[in-house]
DNA sequence: CCAAAAGTGTTCCTATTACACCCATGA
DNA sequence: TCATGGGTGTAATAGGAACACTTTTGG
């Protein structure tokens, strides 16, 4: 453990860094550039679905894509998922997570572009206007095989079967699965219902993270004894049947 | 979906696609530097342990840090890892695991580097002669806190209690918390123990990155039943009570 | 009355815990 | 023979899975 190299003056730790830093230029050497791919994750019509935009730019244009971007020099990861975001979707305040960083050299023929793979989770009904009426973004259908399927899961584009851009099908893939493995142990579900919301709402969206179907009584008694529902005492009134109870999540300020 | 924005000529997609890739320089813009910095864990005297290295250099000079470096723009992110750990401390095919991803824009006096953190599991007795022989090379203990305590582990630096350099605290802590998360759902504890092993050498690995004591005869059963380990017939001789029977990972070729 | 969906009771089974006990070896 | 750690049996418990059943609404 040897503090001052031999040959250097010995002074204090801070104005060797000092004198340290005032003549160290970071950008001197070529290195990657870094960006930021979130799927949007989201449940329609009993299943899983993911957010893509259409690329109008090359490389890989007329291809569907995962909203991202590059980060800038001057702000975080997390700012630049919430600024690529209201960009490319318009929308804002989705609960957002670090998923993983994908860097294969060639996984961006314009050059070497690391990114951030982040996922995104949100309630259908945050998400309608925005595909509908925004030219370039669509829904794809996320099919996610039970355990023991051969493939993780099925996603249905649009335009028929076809690989998305760069690597963002191993993104898909990965956020579906990190959103399986958490969806008992958190409260990740709750981001992905309205504020109020039957416990058959609920169940709906575990089966579409999960690709299976569950017992009606165990999920509501497991919901309930968790402690992160509360009942708010109304009911969904206009439906054929019995009305259901309305819940809202009874947690601490959501979380992941 | 337009496919051939107005005022473009539309050709196909490949040339197109050529066109644009062959006037694009991805260097243009400011961008972070981009590292990875590796929490290597261990089991050592029934604790887990991580190794330390001492920088030689600004900025924190003097102070404790993970293995890290820059990624070249010429090498995967795996790529990177495998050179800096060998280069700092002199350890090759280890099981490695990314981590998360730290943006901060302040987390590095030089200016804007985000780092890859990722973890190695390694058996103590492979690391014993890289921390003794090395220079500036050490071990830290790292005793995790139960479930329900305050603080999710203490951290034991050689010369007294001390900060590690940049955020790499918040990685050792995102570390041992993964390796929690992962112990009895992926094989990962088998990169913490030699070929062979008796069943309470894989308890103390559990209870060490657990922070809490097991039932034997449970923990025994378990892993037992797990099929994931396969007696060898040898025993382990030469102590001063009933030679324990050994035995090897019986999984896949490892995992994690 | 009937269809549809909400909500409940009960049983079976498995995994986990906790604890007590015996066994084999070296000193 | 005794201390030490290896190895086993067993009962209690909690949680999940499966299934049948009752209740409440709209038409």
């Amino acid at each position: 453990m040897e503090r001052a190299r031999a040959g250097e003056n010995v002074r204090s730790g801070a104005d060797e860094e000092a004198l340290f830093l005032a003549g160290y230029d970071i950008t001197a050497w070529p290195r990657p550039s870094l960006a930021v791919d979130v799927a949007i994750l989201t449940i329609a019509a009993g299943a899983a679905h993911v957010v893509l935009v259409e690329r109008t730019r090359p490389p890989a244009q007329g291809r569907w894509a995962l909203p991202g971007g590059f980060v800038r020099i001057d702000e975080s990861l997390d700012d630049a998922v919430g600024r690529v975001l209201e960009r490319e979707t318009g929308l804002r305040d989705m609960y957002t997570a670090q998923l993983a960083t994908f860097g294969e050299v060639d996984r961006d023929p314009r050059g070497r572009v690391v990114t951030v793979a982040h996922y995104a989770l949100v309630p259908a009904a945050r998400i309608e206007d925005v595909v509908t009426g925004r030219a370039g973004c669509a829904l794809a259908r996320v099919t996610p095989a039970g355990p023991g399927g051969d493939a993780p899961f099925r996603l249905v584009v649009p335009g028929g079967a076809q690989a998305l851009a760069f690597d963002h099908d191993a993104i898909v893939a990965a956020a579906v699965e990190r959103v399986q493995g958490r969806l008992w142990y958190t409260p990740v579900a709750f981001e992905l219902v309205p504020d109020e919301f039957t416990l058959l709402d609920l169940q709906r969206v575990y089966e579409a993270i999960l690709g299976r179907s569950l017992d009606k009584n165990g999920f509501r008694r497991r919901v309930l004894a968790s402690g992160l529902v509360a009942p708010t005492g109304r009911r969904r009134e206009g439906l054929r049947a019995r009305p259901p109870e309305l819940f809202r999540f009874a947690g601490d300020g959501r979380g992941g």
